[in-house]
DNA sequence: ACGCCGGCCTGAAACGAATCAAAACTGCGC
DNA sequence: GCGCAGTTTTGATTCGTTTCAGGCCGGCGT
């Protein structure tokens, strides 16, 4: 056989067997380079690296998966990647990824359950080593399956209703309630609350959270404006209605199920000739403390959410559903975390 | 041999073999039932589907690719997450790829080298279809030597530089052009321009369009007020300088590099009890038109990048490369779009 | 009856890396 | 010189899928 061959041809791609040929070792020993360098006396293993570096190596993660039976990515199919609590929650997922050596592969369902589904499937075929899902439908009869096939999910903001899920979330319902008694504490008595869909379990029980503070002070009325959507546009909509009331019909507070809701409606607010004083006619607080809220023009009081912790902590639980594998099964554990009021200039109504 | 095994142990994965015996055909036939399904006769391909049913089974992405040679799925290495701007390129880029049958996946490399080149050696040894990248540092002879492995990369909002790569992008010269003629035309003639560090491109080009425009009117001066970074924080601090000038020394039109930076701008221009008012004493305008901007109390005029379209294009642009593969290769194509100038607000200072 | 054709199905041979029992080598003491 | 223990290297086998040259079979024209 001819000896000489061209090593590089475009696209050719490089195996193992070729380094091995390069360097006169057998096949296995280049495998014990990669994998168990220990093993591999010195001046085999130089010449092996050479060799790697000659031919421009780069091992096959198909073949290394196939026989090795699992990935080292990790899927993280969240909601909304322009919600910049999402992109956080990623940002601690994928560093604490990094240091058990994961990645992190972000998808983006984008509200939209047929592409939740596509990418299930996808990850299902690439047979990842554990997910992350802040789930849109209902899914969960899909992430079992997932289960007994070997691939652990761990649920994100979202509680796990009783199925044998880990989730890290946060208390939504303590959320709702700090908003709303901060702004009674404020001096409110007459109290809206904007949100979206009551189908959108978070804005549920920020509403429910809302509702219960509002109980505990006989004086106080809550006010419900639910809009279709969570967007700025919505915000602002809502906003707009309160706007038109005469000033005696109109909240003195206003509570938002999220900070875009709030900004929209703090530029109704205050766009209008500043016809409406924020907090000084209408207090205002959001939810989630994103980073535009302190930097609105009235800078915005929120509830906010360890979001990098949350996804710190929410690969912490996938490695030890996945550790755990064997016999003897660990149970799920759901982290809920406690919201923290962040109080800025749009509620600070008392000197 | 004993035909009844435990079809379902934890974990078990099952493959086309399991399918094959439970339904009585040889393995070849359910890989055509899987991949031509119009070559399998009716009776045969119900009864395969019908056991790929009850067996759970899910394709292995790992043996398919390593016959294959490549995998379905497209990376995305972008630079921020948390910039509005990527998201909506990648949406883009994820609808077109969808029709195609392709994957986008998401990598963040967070303005950090070591992470942009973790996902580039991820991307490599899964030997994704094809890339699309926002370079942060000099990545390209690591580009190169991708190509040389088969896998393309299509640059996003970065021109090749003489490099042999597809890009697609926005003319950033044009775009600081825009903005400072529209602030020339608004009345303004001493023109400050607020930015990160012009070791960014994007930073540079701009400020380049902007000097251009300036140089156009002699009696127009342009300042220059570069901070390291680009975010609402460095904004603010820029602007806070200007605020602190007795007003005779102030500009009266502001270009910043990008919208995070205008906003902070805008936050300490109006936050001052009123002491400065947009338009009327500094007309304002940013760049990129994020969903914000429209939201900010003054609203914010911008220059508008076609990013969804961008998106888009850079995949078709991908698979241009990919198609062409064989003995002719295409040459690579550099789409440059135009931005789009919105007014609004805050630089409207004629009646 | 014969040959031939198409439609359907089969099964062996890849793909590239990991594994591991076994082989080869090393140095050492006797 | 020989055996022994330890170290280093070998190479056949495995993973699950795709591919493809062939096999089987029933029907057709002659």
């Amino acid at each position: 056989m001819s000896a000489c061959h061209n090593v590089r041809m475009a696209g050719g791609q490089v195996s193992i067997k070729d380094v091995a040929e390069r360097a006169g070792v057998a096949l296995g020993t280049v495998s014990n380079v990669l994998n168990r360098p220990e093993k591999v006396a010195e001046p085999t293993r130089a010449r092996v690296l050479a060799a790697i570096e000659q031919l421009g190596f780069v091992r096959n993660d198909a073949a290394r998966q196939l026989k090795a039976g699992k990935s080292t990515s990790v899927g993280f199919i969240l909601l909304d990647v322009r919600n910049p609590f999402f992109t956080d929650v990623g940002r601690g997922a994928e560093q604490q990824a990094a240091k058990h050596g994961l990645s992190v592969l972000l998808a983006n369902s984008d509200d939209q359950p047929d592409r939740e589904h596509a990418y299930l499937d996808l990850f299902e075929q690439q047979r990842v080593r554990g997910l992350l899902v802040s789930p849109l439908g209902n899914v969960f009869d899909r992430l079992e399956r997932l289960r007994t096939h070997g691939i652990v999910t761990v649920l994100v903001d979202r509680v796990a209703d009783g199925r044998p899920f880990s989730s890290v979330s946060v208390d939504d319902v303590a959320g709702g309630h700090l908003a709303v008694t901060h702004l009674i504490e404020q001096g409110c008595r007459r109290i809206a609350f904007i949100g979206g869909p009551v189908t959108i379990r978070q804005v549920a029980d920020r509403l429910f959270g809302a509702n219960k503070a509002a109980a505990e002070h006989p004086d106080v009325e809550l006010e419900v404006l639910l809009k279709d959507g969570l967007t700025v546009q919505h915000g602002r909509a809502a906003a707009d209605a309160i706007v038109q009331r005469p000033p005696g019909r109109r909240p003195d507070g206003v509570f938002c199920a999220n900070d875009l809701l709030a900004v929209g409606a703090l530029q109704s607010f205050t766009m209008l000739n500043g016809r409406i004083d924020v907090p000084g006619d209408i207090a205002l607080i959001g939810y989630d403390d994103i980073d535009f809220a302190s930097a609105t023009v009235v800078p915005l009081s929120s509830i906010r959410q360890p979001s990098v912790l949350m996804g710190r902590t929410a690969i912490d639980l996938l490695l030890e559903q996945i550790e755990a594998e064997p016999g003897n099964p660990v149970e799920p554990r759901s982290v809920v975390f406690q919201p923290e009021l962040i109080v800025r200039d749009s509620t600070r109504r008392l000197a």
